[in-house]
DNA sequence: TCATTTTCTATAGTGACTAGAGATTGGCCA
DNA sequence: TGGCCAATCTCTAGTCACTATAGAAAATGA
């Protein structure tokens, strides 16, 4: 059995992010040692590198209790599995499309400063004036 | 002068949003009415379209009152306002390197499910175990 | 046995808002 | 001038996904 200290080593999950996601419901209650403690074996270890690593995908907490809801289902249908994760990917898209006008933007704005005092601050003008942006955001 | 309301319409700000900013510092506290409404004339509204803009652009709240402080110098040298510019830029550059690895995974299991019940799920399968990810993130 | 480390609970803070309650003010029409 | 309703006011709490802190109890190693 694995102590929460352990578990987080292992899982690269922090402490309080643990019992965070405990009293969020997706991991269920721990057993406790005679002192109070929690102790986690094998399976527990694998919810969490599943919570963790949809986490890093983007998911959200919500989100993920869907897909453990699902997962205690094994006989249902995996449409909704795929369906959440075509809805993440969709997400993920859309920011970076909208990053990318960012970066061009910026680039500009960061590079094309003529005077080299604030007042005649390119950074500074360009921030004041949206009409000075070559697309729309 | 214009209200509140007013202001929020021409900026495209809503109007907790603005006394948000200006609670936060990033707008001087507004004149008042007889009645004790905020009355808004044209530099409050540039500053506010510099906040948003600047918001769009994913400069943080904090990053903004530097630029603030800094336009409030005009003898200062700019270079401050180019760091600040720069910065923005790279955390958008890493961002989108980010999200693109996410895409290309998100977009692997979106579209790979073999069985048709969530025992057999690819998304189940592949949120559990992280080494079947082709990229590392 | 003692000291140090780990863990426990509970609470508050983060950033950038958003939502709601309950009270006041403003503007318009008759 | 009165009445009405929308707009505004302040204040508090909620959002998301944690993170940090305090003070107490348990576990571990010398």
């Amino acid at each position: 059995m694995l102590t929460i200290g352990d578990l987080s080593r292992k899982t690269g999950v922090k402490i309080p992010t643990i019992r965070y996601y405990e009293q969020m419901g997706l991991l269920d209650a721990a057993e406790r040692s005679e002192g109070n403690q929690r102790r986690y074996a094998a399976p527990e270890r694998e919810r969490l590198s599943f919570i963790k690593h949809a986490r890093e995908l983007g998911l959200t907490i919500e989100a993920i209790r869907e897909l453990i809801d699902l997962s205690a289902h094994p006989e249902r249908p995996c449409e909704e599995a795929d369906r959440i994760a075509a809805e993440q990917l969709t997400a993920v898209r859309e920011k970076i499309e909208k990053l990318r006008r960012l970066e061009k933007e910026l680039k500009r704005i960061a590079t094309r400063c003529a005077g080299d005092q604030i007042k005649d601050c390119y950074v500074i003008r360009a921030l004041a004036h949206h009409d000075m942006c070559e697309s729309d955001h």
